[in-house]
DNA sequence: AGTATTGGTTAATATAGAGTTAAGATTATG
DNA sequence: CATAATCTTAACTCTATATTAACCAATACT
């Protein structure tokens, strides 16, 4: 179902969790330490963190993935059930579990979560395209045909759905995508949109799944 | 800060969620039960929703609330603890609180749920347009349509919203808008405050949203 | 009422921002 | 290592928007 990533260092604990995730058919990640998080993020759909490790605290650690990886979900789990380490995690983290659990919510919070960020294989349609957002799968579904995006055209137009009908500036999405400095007057992005265009929209002079907002940038809208 | 819209039949409690969150800055609508939910749903950003309520399940009407409208966020408020609640609760919702519970954390819950549906921005209304200032879209919330403003437009009417209420001189105006010293005559501004009013007045030849302030200059009052 | 003054409207022209294309650079693939 | 696919750069075209200017309407003043 989705990729997690668990950091934890109790290794009865840690057994527990991914036992019980994996049986649900999620393919779980467990490191013992927050230290090498950072190479795992990009390959991961959501990250369970326990506040409790050693070194570095799971507040900091989940701070820092959530500022480069907004759209990542982070769920806190912790046997800190005291209000203000609620209030602390729940201001950066996008759940707060307290331990004991029963595995069931967990794996029913994963799913709101993974539900919520557009992570699981949930249909979205789009005028005339038929999304499987999970595998991204694009499908014209008045033709029948598939369509096939290069890397680039992924993961702009994956930028797109995660912010479903926001007006999206060309710096946030070019640093969304490019992760560096958008530079005034660059063209590369509308490149990009241009050949997107013209595999995705039906007449391509008259764009309708992305529209341009002049000035700004560009959207989709659902 | 947000707009919620709470359904709960218990007296007690209605009143102390209702207390508490009005106090954190939120407008709350309190329901005592969900047959006239339909018709406030439009208006708010936001469902807290009590799972025990007389005649209808708060479960039903969750689960219908999210099939007409996916974008408005749940929370779930019960006194039923037993797993298979909760996770019949999260099968729809996007979040569970059990009662009892601390009013910091709902109320962080709150800000989770308002941060990831992008709902956390402000909202002001002027007569029959709604402005989300933070994206500065603009509806018009008679017709349900969306307006859109070209770079100049947008730049001169932030600058209204800026400062509401107060009346600006064309000097103003000019140079807050454009930088550079107003030349006494030059129609530019005028142009541009005409095509403003062609989109958001109802009757751009009776402008009630930017008045004219004769010999000095414009006025946008709340 | 007639005239001056200030604001409003319209259409033309100019400009900036977006779209297009193709060639060259880079990266992936057999 | 060669070839193909994809990405970036840059010159050029097109179009929405901004500005200018000429004309029209409303209000205020004598």
């Amino acid at each position: 179902m989705a990729r997690v990533l668990y950091i934890e260092d109790e290794q009865e604990i840690g057994r527990w969790v991914t036992m019980n995730l994996t049986e649900r058919g999620h393919h779980v990640t467990w490191l013992r330490s927050g230290e090498e998080v950072e190479e795992h993020l990009a390959h991961c759909d959501l990250v369970i963190l326990d506040v409790m490790l050693p070194g570095l605290d799971g507040f900091s650690i989940g701070k820092r993935i959530k500022k480069e990886h907004p759209d990542l979900p982070i769920l806190m789990l912790s046997a800190r059930t005291a209000i203000e380490d609620k209030v602390e995690g729940l201001s950066f983290a996008d759940d707060y579990l307290t331990k004991p659990f029963h595995p069931d919510e967990l794996a029913a919070r994963v799913e709101v979560l993974l539900r919520r960020f557009n992570k699981n294989d949930e249909i979205l349609k789009l005028k005339h395209l038929t999304i499987h957002t999970k595998d991204m799968r694009i499908v014209n579904h008045e033709t029948g045909e598939e369509i096939l995006l290069t890397g680039k055209q992924y993961q702009i137009f994956q930028y797109f759905l995660r912010h479903l009908n926001q007006i999206l500036t060309k710096e946030q999405l070019y640093e969304g995508v490019w992760g560096e400095p958008y530079i005034e007057g660059d063209k590369t992005l509308m490149v990009h949109i241009r050949y997107l265009r013209e595999k995705l929209e039906k007449d391509p002079k008259n764009p309708e799944i992305i529209e341009t907002i002049r000035g700004i940038g560009y959207r989709v809208r659902k």
